[in-house]
DNA sequence: AACGAGACCTGGCAGC
DNA sequence: TGCTGCCAGGTCTCGT
């Protein structure tokens, strides 16, 4: 579900709510953590989660589809799968089936309560500080939504690349971000079918990939991410970027520019959606 | 080294 | 109604 959109979405809502700006000017710090289970995908750091409470939250930032609370030097990173949320709840609240983690926040006078919650628990929860670096974020490449200058000179490291583009696209350790579905709406944007082999993208193609993914990205931020049946903000409210997919789920469907069925194709064991006309 | 397939999970939906 | 099989936004791990 959530792609670099999506997170973008949810960094901004709660950043919104717990890091300190001038109407706001003490900062949120972390009261308590509960955890419902010792794992996600991965066992949680719980000890050294827990360890945080007391700190301030620094900053909210994010890296790729990664989701990073800062406190004092220390870091715990989010990361969604494909089916996690975060979103504020009261302290009465009755739990939700797959309700696994909430961090409780001190944010002056009021305490404001975030619950993560992910049915197919592929999502997780890493640690990182000074002595410690998140071995995932290590791997990570450029963040998609980067300005095009820097992305346009990974240009020679494609040429060494057989693997079709769309494939290279879901690569995070080669640009971080871009998931399943703005990877095939990305290629229809650039013209460039989705299984030319990266080192036969031509300059021009590439330069034009380069420009369309930040701007994709963008947009789907703005409209509040895409929801594809549970995805929503930390208010629960969902995105609308799905309202205007060029082609993904949109197989048999007439292409919004040519008019000719959009075609399917599993890539990878994805599903791969494109326009044969006007991608070449 | 680079690539592809399988694995990890649950829930929703189509088809029978 | 209820069972079965297939599908889903991700990414790690293992085999070739």
């Amino acid at each position: 579900m959530p792609e670099l959109p999506e997170v973008e979405v949810v960094r901004l809502q709660l950043e919104q709510h717990l890091i300190q700006k001038p109407t706001q000017p003490e900062a949120a710090r972390l009261h308590s953590v509960q955890f419902f289970r010792p794992d996600l995908r991965f066992p949680i750091p719980q000890k050294q989660i827990q360890n945080l409470v007391g700190k301030s939250l620094a900053g909210l930032s994010r890296h790729g589809k990664y989701l990073i609370f800062e406190f004092e030097g220390k870091k715990v990173i989010s990361h969604l799968g494909m089916t996690g949320t975060w979103r504020f709840v009261e302290p009465s609240e009755p739990r939700k089936t797959h309700d696994h983690v909430i961090f409780g926040f001190q944010v002056r006078h009021k305490k404001k309560l975030i619950c993560y919650n992910d049915p197919r628990r592929f999502g997780f929860l890493d640690y990182a500080d000074t002595q410690k670096e998140s071995q995932f974020l290590a791997k990570l490449g450029l963040d998609a939504l980067l300005s095009s200058q820097k992305k346009k000179q990974l240009f020679l490291q494609i040429q060494n690349k057989e693997a079709a583009i769309k494939n290279l696209l879901l690569d995070q350790s080669f640009l971080a971000g871009v998931g399943n579905i703005y990877a095939s709406e990305a290629l229809f944007l650039s013209r460039i079918h989705p299984t030319t082999p990266a080192n036969q993208v031509s300059r021009q193609k590439w330069d034009r990939l380069c420009n369309e993914i930040p701007k994709l990205l963008q947009t789907s931020i703005e409209l509040g991410g895409s929801s594809i049946d549970d995805f929503h903000g930390v208010d629960e409210k969902s995105g609308s970027y799905q309202d205007r997919f060029w082609v993904y789920d949109r197989e048999n469907e007439s292409c919004k520019v040519c008019r000719k069925p959009i075609e399917f194709l599993k890539m990878g064991q994805r599903s791969t959606y494109y326009c044969a006309r006007c991608q070449k």
